[in-house]
This record gives C-alpha cells, structure tokens and sequence, in this order.
DNA sequence: TCTGAATCACTACATTTGTAGTTGACTGAT
DNA sequence: ATCAGTCAACTACAAATGTAGTGATTCAGA
C-alpha cells in the first residue's frame, strides 16, 4: 500500500471528525467541530483542501449538489503510521521499552490488565 | 514543576546526543551526529541555540573557553511528555487503547512478554 | 427578479521547523 | 605581528502548519 500520508494535528481532528461519521460537508463538520475547536468554517475548509492534496480524503456529492468529504485513509493504518514514527523519534524504534513507559505511567484496572495480558499473550512469536 | 518544552524532531536527535554524554561542544556534538544526521555544524548550532531559547539545554565552558551543552530537563521527563501529548492525539487520552494498539502491532518474546506482564501487575491501582 | 446566505476557490500571513550561509572576533602556530 | 582555522552571533530562506479573510458564484425565497 501507499503509505498513508503525513497528517498535521488540526488535520487529525478533522479526520477523526470523518472516520467516525461521514460524508458531510464543509459547514456540517464545521458545526461538528465547533465545540472543541471553535473554527471559522474557513479554517475547516483550508484544512479540508490540504487533506484532499495529501490524498488522504476524498470528495463527493450530497443530494442538494454540496460538496462532501470522506476518509480516502483507514483510521487504522493511519493510527499505525503515527504510532510506528513515535516509537521510532522517542522509544529508538522497539516496542517494549515505550510499553514498558505507558504500562508504567498509566493507572490500570485489574481488569484491563487482565486484558492486556491476554493480547500480549497473542502477539508473541510464535 | 515547568512543564518540559516542546522540542521538535531534530531537536531531539541533539537531545539524546546530550542526554546520553555531556556536557558537549558544538563541534564535538556535529561529530558526534555526522553519520547519522551529517548536519552542517551551523544547523547544529541554531538548533542549540533553539534549545537553549526553549530551556531545554544550558551552557557551560570547557577548559580552554570553548561553550558547552548540557541537557537542562530530563529525559524521563520530555519522554513522559511526549508520550502524554502522543496518547492525547491518538487515542484520546486513554492508556489502554494505546497498550492494546502497540501490544497487538509488535512481536514480542516470550520473555518480553513476561517482563510487561510482570511490569503490567505493578502498574494497577491498588 | 433582486437579494442575502451558502459555497468555493484563492490569497494571506505569522510561526515553527529544517537546514544552512556570512561576518567578525579570537587564538594558537609560524 | 600575522594568518589560518574556530567559534559565536546574526541572518536567510523555503516548506509546513495554524488560522483565517476576500471575491466570485449560485441558489432559494421574498
């Protein structure tokens, strides 16, 4: 596969915003976004255009002729992209040591530790 | 305490050339990075000066006058922060989706596997 | 049919980042 | 004392990012 294209921080929240519902348009993931973030639909749109550029959404039509906007990446294969270059700045590229930090660094429940363990069990070698 | 400052990706190469062995000049440090980064020594330089701007890294004087470099925040702490900001933007804050996602894209040994379980058991609330 | 609101395409502009170059002062070796 | 190599201070400059504004077009109502 293309490898999925660099995503800034604005643009992320813009794609979470259309990974977990979409197609929409400019103004409805303006309204969408308007609490957390409190942009003009402007900023919405400049973000939106920089996106279709990377090839990381793609466009279509409502009914009324709008424009609308929808994923062209997986959430997950994006995710993995973001989450293999951190481990490789700050952790040197080896993941038990930034497990090791978050295991660490995060309070758990028994219970998702019951769980984490169960999916570490299942991503040895073998 | 002042919360570490951002320290963006070619900062932090300079970073961890500090924060394993220091202090350090600037030429020594150029040296140091040459076959990984091969950076100018000026490109070097602005980057320390950006730091010292930042508070990331103070000045001191070798014996024959020349300024040195030296770490001014710790390591744990910008890897701590760095890995908030991560989990933060990605998985919404949340520890376990973030141990879930790098657990399951990572082949661990059976003796990684065993450490994390052990580290996992220290990590709940109690 | 004229008008105001919505939509688009462009342009704008300050910051941050990556990556140096230029210039002047200083210093140790002839 | 002089000259070459260091070092430090400043300046440079393009790309990426955050965050909009402007102007043209269009469409739905009054």
């Amino acid at each position: 596969m293309t490898p999925p294209p660099d995503i800034s921080e604005s643009e992320w929240t813009l794609m979470e915003a259309l990974w977990e519902s979409s197609p929409h348009t400019a103004s409805e993931l303006t309204k969408t976004l308007r609490p957390t973030m409190n942009w003009a639909e402007n900023t919405v749109r400049t973000l939106l255009t920089r996106l279709i550029d990377k090839g990381a959404i793609a466009t279509g039509e409502n009914s009324s002729g709008t424009r609308t906007y929808l994923p062209a990446v997986k959430r997950e294969a994006c995710v993995r992209a973001k989450g293999e270059s951190f481990m490789q700045r700050i952790f040197g590229g080896a993941a038990k040591p930034l497990l090791v930090h978050f295991a660490q660094n995060s309070k758990l429940t028994a219970e998702e530790v019951r769980e984490l363990k169960k999916i570490l069990d299942q991503s040895m070698d073998s």
